[in-house]
DNA sequence: GACGTTGCTACGTCTGTCGTAGTAAGACTA
DNA sequence: TAGTCTTACTACGACAGACGTAGCAACGTC
């Protein structure tokens, strides 16, 4: 299984998180899950870059957390998409239709 | 007109680099003209990016350079690809499709 | 009793992109 | 003829995002 490298898929990290946020609130160690899921394996994010997105886009209130629990008690930190986020997210569907577009016309084999 | 930012692409520019040297020689000046036109305008490579760019690629052996001369006489640093470059661009088209996929699924709206 | 999973935090490093600046020579414009 | 635009770069330092490594803690499983 070839599996997609951090450099290419760097800059949509974000969007991708907000992707899942958009579904109801979730935590770090189930938005890595999903995202591994949903990429079939192929993408798997670092946890260090998925806490320090988290913090990102909380500082620019694309997010916000608050403190729950896990089925057996333990603290966990869960966040929440806002609208600014909802907006943010919306821009970079759209960016990404350029963008792809763009990147298509420099790909041929 | 949108833009596209530098982060959603960052990753790309050597695969772009690359795609326009693989139909032939070229330097610098010729090659940011290139992308803008290729992409509608949509997109400007920086200089010190492009440039930083042909370094790197070098010292990975992606590219060679040789001087040449402008139609004036000017100096100019001519850019070819070498055949490590021409599989790093499959490669890198491969993953391309794999990203894309991916990504695609994180989008909507 | 060790290992795997869950759920994080801390710290320092690296890479690619960028801002700013400077150089230089020809071309075009007022 | 002076000033600006285009061409064609180089140098230097800053910054953001991703990463490697490490550590901690509680629970479940073998």
């Amino acid at each position: 299984m070839t599996n997609i490298s951090s450099d290419v898929i760097r800059g949509y990290n974000d969007t991708m998180i907000l992707f899942l946020l958009r579904l109801g609130p979730s935590y770090g160690y189930e938005i890595s899950k999903k995202i591994k899921e949903l990429s079939d394996g192929k993408y798997l994010i670092k946890e260090t870059t998925l806490y320090s997105a988290f913090t990102r886009m909380e500082n620019k209130q694309l997010i916000t957390s608050y403190s729950g629990e896990s089925e057996t008690g333990k603290k966990r930190t869960y966040y929440r998409i806002t609208d600014q986020g909802e907006s943010y997210y919306r821009e970079r569907v759209e960016e990404w239709n350029l963008t792809k577009d763009v990147i298509e016309k420099f790909i041929a084999v």
